[in-house]
RNA sequence: GGAGAGGUGUCCGAGUGGUUUAAGGAAACGGUCUUGAAAACCGUCGUGCCGGCAACGGUACCCAGGGUUCGAAUCCCUGCCUCUCCGCCA
């Protein structure tokens, strides 16, 4: 959710650039439902007042028949204007949730997708003697992922990933975590992008899967019923992704400067319905209901939120270069950040079975857009001097990125494929295959 | 899932219908004293919203949402959560 005040004070520009993110809003009519809420506010206020200022009077003594009356009006009053107070209120708040986030200035411009920016590219298309099959191929051929029996148990855009499939997933997971929980690296991934962050360690969580619906839409991520999987029973839905488990976690809580930066690193399985997508990518696991995933989420200050995202793409990069499968970083455009990102950069992995870079890897800076709802704030000492201080409350900023989902399993397959129908494991992660360097 | 007891500020904890701007204590922070520290003493010590340049004023918030009342932290209803016992269970 935006800031009313920032908006009061730039419709024109929030009216632009929501625009230019491709969403349909009407500031002006916003701002007009805002001065009605403000002024029947002031009105309920001014009889609460009065109330307030009859019951005081009354004391402990008993209340004359005249008092009586006169509480018994004000009451009505205050019902009638309570009531259009709260639903000038609610008509606010639906039409203030409906105004994106605003881009930052460097997020380049663009009507969709096809205008994101290619700001790097790492690698060059993997080069083969042999025609390249593509992840499903080998995967049948291998036995390592069963969708026939998974549609029999669960229906479509199931699997059982099975064997070295399996095997392999848990190695990227841990090598994942082995990075983002050691120091060290992050220092060094630190030093060699230049970046000016706290080299505070990552720590491993494995978040609840579901949420409750007020917890889930105040982080701004939560989509209709068509996209997200909703428990019939319970006033609980399936996290389509472990950030979104994840940043609700302080929900309502004021931290203390110095707990930040807060950083996550997640485990949990992740539920789309994937709606809109029938027949896309229909092929093996690139797109599924249900997949495990590794993802980063942190709290930082507003002045460090930038550097966070920098820092989680510099993460994504040393992840993917160790690995060794090519790859390239897109700046992502206003059409294609999404409503709550101010900016947001995917990684798109060489897939050589489809001939092209698919995206395996996204990361997302939602400066205080999240932490606006979900009221998580932080207590800073701005001003610490003998005789004087003064702290502050600030919203904080939410950065997340993937560390590993599923995808990354097609780019190895598909890069370290050999002519025999094997699958060079890539180096780092032999420490993790119980010894295991070729399936 | 069944039965019972609870949920008050950073923490502990009082308050069960009306000067509650929530007692008291602890922690934290500033000061006095001290060579320094401790102790003692003095002071500060919630958040949102509305109005105001500001000082400040108003209003709401004692788990959440409803209700009763002239007046609710306090009474009633519902939900959520915690604890104890039972049942079940990786």
């Amino acid at each position: 959710m935006l800031d009313i005040r920032y908006i009061r004070d730039n419709p024109k520009e929030v009216q632009t650039k929501a625009e230019q993110k491709g969403y349909k809003v009407d500031v002006s009519s916003l701002l007009k439902l805002d001065n009605s809420r403000r002024e029947l506010q002031t009105k309920t206020e001014e009889v609460r007042q009065q109330r307030n200022t009859l019951a005081e009077a009354v004391g402990k003594t008993k209340p004359s028949e005249d008092q009586i009356a006169q509480g018994k009006e004000l009451k009505a009053q205050l019902a009638e204007l309570e009531e259009k107070l709260r639903a000038a209120e609610e008509e606010f708040a639906k039409v203030l949730k409906t105004i994106p986030n605003m881009p930052l200035d460097y997020v380049p411009v663009g009507q969709s997708e096809d205008e994101n920016v290619v700001s790097k590219t790492v690698g060059e298309p993997t080069k083969f003697d042999f025609e390249p099959k593509n992840h499903w191929e080998i995967a049948q051929a291998r036995g390592w992922i069963d969708k026939e029996r998974a549609a029999k148990v669960a229906g479509a855009r199931f699997a059982y990933i099975k064997g070295d499939l399996a095997r392999l997933h848990f190695a990227l997971m841990m090598f994942g975590m082995d990075v983002l929980t050691n120091e060290d690296i992050l220092k060094k991934i630190i030093a060699d992008n230049g970046l000016k962050v706290s080299s505070k360690p990552f720590t491993l969580v494995m978040p609840p899967a579901v949420a409750r619906t007020d917890v889930y839409d105040a982080t701004c991520r939560l989509n209709k019923e068509e996209q997200t999987y909703k428990l019939a029973d319970d006033d609980l839905w399936l996290n389509a992704s472990a950030e979104h488990v994840m940043a609700p976690m302080y929900l309502g809580e004021i931290l203390d400067e110095s707990e930040l930066p807060i950083r996550l690193v997640g485990y949990t399985t992740a539920f789309r319905r994937e709606a809109g997508t029938y027949g896309k990518d229909m092929e093996g696991i690139f797109r599924l209901h249900q997949f495990d995933k590794l993802e980063m989420e942190s709290f930082t200050t507003a002045d460090d939120g930038l550097e966070e995202h920098k820092l989680m793409v510099a993460i994504q990069e040393y992840l993917m270069s160790e690995l060794k499968v090519p790859y390239r970083v897109l700046q992502k455009c206003t059409a294609d950040i999404g409503g709550p990102n101010a900016a947001g950069v995917d990684i798109d992995s060489w897939l050589p079975g489809q001939n092209k870079y698919r995206e395996t890897h996204t990361a997302d800076y939602i400066t205080d857009y999240q932490a606006r709802r979900m009221q998580t704030r932080v207590r800073r000492t701005m001003v610490n001097e003998p005789g004087f201080q003064a702290a502050k409350i600030e919203l904080v900023h939410t950065n997340d990125a993937t560390v590993f989902s599923q995808r990354p399993l097609i780019a190895i397959i598909e890069n370290f494929q050999q002519a025999d129908g094997t699958i060079a494991v890539p180096e780092v992660l032999w420490p993790y295959m119980s010894g295991k360097k070729v399936l």
